[in-house]
RNA sequence: UCCCCGAUAGCUCAGCUGGUAGAGCGGCGGACUGUUAAUCCGUAGGUCACAGGUUCGAUCCCUGUUCGGGGAGCCA
């Protein structure tokens, strides 16, 4: 039977009452005498196929009984109504085909794992129903968060990966032998769209980002995905108003495509409608301080906030919470100050509800260029890598806003997941470079 | 960098006051023609992370090390 003629099981309800060929892995099998269960999964979906003595042909039946968990086969049967299950259909096997058995034991099993023998296991436990719905969630916030932006005219640009200076410090970069020089593996894309909004007015890009942070908590990957817009001539309105319509249209489309993967998950999704829709409250730093006031969270002016701070606000709200305008001493040296009030910066930071945490980063960027050369020398950054960022504002400068939104928190959030690494195929954290 | 917790069968764990170890799942063998973490019967499987110390005797108490997990700071 060619491969070209197999069906995938996720479109095996418009085949009932036919023949048909699917290829897959044994994901489960139950049996009772001459009569066998598996179920077959194919990465499309899964489906129950019955190897019952009568039906099946000898060979098929021999198969059955002695398939190991993942194994690989090629099932030729009927589609049918199930037999026991509403609106679910089951395959009638005629034959079964071992194409390449388990040859040892599968290491995963029903019951519940540890963290650490699961991530170790990465590469199988994708095979596993909760990594399958958060791959496709992955897929599907990524395909939204372009399709928004690329409606509104933005074009994609890719940022470079290796790079020679720190946007924000070099503490937290990873070193990268490069010929006889060393670079730097790049931890936002930033500075390059700022150069790509003067070319081409509003950008972004989607990409890996590194950092060497030594934190090893629930919303920290060394290795995370960015999505970083920039526009040319905007301000910080404009950035929160982008970062607001893009995750709202990002839980539309979640909303309106990934039913079953929510399901699988069990997220409640009623949680998050409120955010498919805008507005979301937007609180000044000042604001939102009064909010904390006379809570555990409470801090003096001046401070930025920690976990404390944002899990206090989010709680107040069903949808994420913008919170702008934090004390400029607190924020990177290149958000613009505003001009009303110096002492805070026009930056803004969009956070997740249920503890998820700060998702999106971002605001106005510094034009002042004698500003920049200042802070560049302040912070210890080596004045050189910085030149052609410089000529940003020597050649034309405008106002530039933009913001970066990190893939796997906004996922984990969506997904409901107890941890960001979970949000992505193969996390990289400080413990953990494999598989 | 700091704080907390943990390491016992392939996996998840229990193991009382110190006397050389158990369960469930998984594996293997068997029974079963409608199962859904199937069920039932049988069975194999252990350098109790590592190194010292205390003790007649240590999985257990003490010290150190390694590895892992959670958190703080920092950040998305």
């Amino acid at each position: 039977m060619p491969e070209g003629t197999r069906t995938w099981i996720e479109d095996l309800s418009q085949h009932v009452g036919e023949d048909v060929v699917l290829l897959g892995w044994v994901r489960h099998h139950r049996s009772s005498g001459k009569l066998h269960f598996l179920e077959i999964r194919d990465g499309t979906g899964n489906v129950q196929a019955v190897v019952k003595k009568g039906v099946a042909s000898d060979e098929a039946l021999e198969a059955a009984a002695s398939v190991g968990i993942e194994s690989s086969v090629e099932v030729h049967g009927s589609v049918k109504a199930h037999a026991r299950r509403e609106g679910e259909v089951e395959v009638a096997v005629a034959e079964l085909r071992i194409l390449a058995p388990t040859v040892e034991d599968y290491p995963l099993g029903k019951k519940e794992h540890g963290t650490g023998f699961l991530m170790d296991n990465r590469h199988l436990w994708l095979r596993s129903s909760r990594p399958w719905a958060v791959m496709r969630i992955r897929a599907e916030v990524i395909r939204a968060c372009r399709a928004h932006l690329d409606g509104l005219g933005f074009v994609g640009v890719d940022a470079p990966i290796l790079g020679s200076a720190a946007a924000e410090g070099t503490a937290t970069l990873f070193p990268v032998e490069y010929y006889d020089d060393q670079v730097y593996l790049s931890q936002t894309g930033q500075l390059h769209m700022e150069a790509a909004a003067q070319a081409l007015g509003r950008v972004y890009c989607l990409g890996p980002t590194f950092r060497a942070e030594k934190s090893k908590t629930r919303r920290h990957l060394t290795e995370f995905w960015m999505l970083e817009p920039e526009i040319a001539f905007a301000h910080l309105d404009d950035a929160m108003d982008l970062m607001e319509s893009l995750v709202a249209s990002v839980l539309a489309s979640v909303l309106e495509r990934c039913r079953p993967e929510l399901e699988v998950l069990e997220r409640d999704a009623r949680k998050l409608e409120a955010a498919a829709s805008t507005p979301y409250p937007r609180l000044t730093y000042d604001e939102a301080l009064a909010r904390l006031e006379g809570t555990e969270a409470a801090i003096p002016w001046g401070e930025d906030f920690g976990a404390p701070q944002e899990d206090a606000l989010s709680s107040l709200f069903d949808t994420p919470v913008l919170v702008h305008r934090y004390p400029a001493a607190v924020k990177a040296f290149y958000m613009r100050p505003d001009p009303e009030r110096p002492e805070v910066a026009l930056g803004c930071d969009m956070i997740a509800p249920e503890g998820y945490g700060e998702i999106v980063g971002g605001g106005e960027r510094n034009g002042d260029l004698a500003f920049l050369e200042r802070r560049i020398e302040e912070e210890g950054l080596p004045p050189a890598a910085y030149e052609w960022y410089l000529d940003l504002r020597r050649y034309g400068a405008c106002a530039s806003a933009g913001f970066g939104l990190g893939l796997e928190r906004t996922i984990a959030w969506i997904c409901g997941l107890a941890h960001v690494r979970e949000a992505i195929a193969f996390p990289r954290t400080m413990s953990r470079t494999s598989p």
